[in-house]
DNA sequence: ATATGCTGTTATTATTAAAATTACAATAGG
DNA sequence: CCTATTGTAATTTTAATAATAACAGCATAT
């Protein structure tokens, strides 16, 4: 497959809305930024919004920050938009009557979880917040 | 695209070749094991050969692992396959007209940098011997 | 109230990384 | 020499992701 660019593009229409809060954020325009299409864009604020982390009403184009930047962290989001899907997958297709194969898989996923846990708890580390203080940095570097 | 199965798939190679040190352990006889093709498993041994983890020769059905297993870590299995590929992945395809977009991005990608070290400082605790204490519990529990 | 613009949602199609498959020169061992 | 197998590359197939399309329903303005 390709690889999923879900969590970017989540932060990004994130920090669109933080950054835009009084202009008119049609689907349409936020998927100008990401450069896609509407429909992508409201899907994933799809999910932001189930996820109580945006909200928005429909024919109505102005979605908010449900939350302070501070309050709303990478693991949220990741976990708004991807759900239980981890980082690592087993194969689950191994051969079933070779024991092996099943067992070392079974195996894994306890140390598989324990991977998981660790990047998770470096995302709930980060916040929107300090995506934003590291983009307005950047911004006024390029400045210069 | 389908998600990855690779460093599952290799560890799983590296446990059957420790498993079976004295039988002929053909690519094909390794592939019946996790269910796929003599091609594949012969890739991800490529790889993994080139990272000095196992040993093998031209012609010879005989692999071997190229350290004690304590002494290899699913760290070094991750990269010995993937290389520098990420777990998380920026949106480089953002428009690069609006300065949000790229800029956010750009910051993202020292969080995500974060995010990728603690999950690999996590894998570097692992090593292939625990994967196999955890195989022979399992087997010892289905024994009952 | 009517028209317009937009959302929320679902269904379908296209894209592309991963895995499967194929092919073959080169080596090991009998 | 002959057979089995490796190491490597090229090609095809599969499946997750993103793109696209379609539409009912709400909000706002005229």
């Amino acid at each position: 497959m390709r690889f999923s660019t879900r969590l970017s593009d989540s932060v990004h229409i994130l920090c669109f809305i933080y950054l835009n809060p009084d202009e008119n954020l049609s689907s349409e325009r936020i998927a100008e930024s990401v450069r896609t299409n509407p429909g992508y864009v409201r899907q994933l604020m799809s999910s932001l919004r189930k996820a109580e982390l945006i909200s928005s009403t429909k024919g109505h184009a102005k979605p908010m920050l449900a939350k302070e930047a501070g309050e709303i962290t990478l693991r949220d989001v990741y976990r708004a938009i991807e759900g239980d899907k981890p980082l690592l997958h087993l194969d689950t297709h191994t051969n079933p009557e070779c024991g092996v194969g099943v067992n070392i898989q079974l195996a894994l996923q306890e140390y598989y979880d324990r991977i998981q846990a660790a990047a998770e708890a470096e995302m709930a580390r980060i916040t929107l917040q300090d995506v934003l203080d590291g983009y307005h940095e950047r911004i006024k570097g390029n400045k210069r």
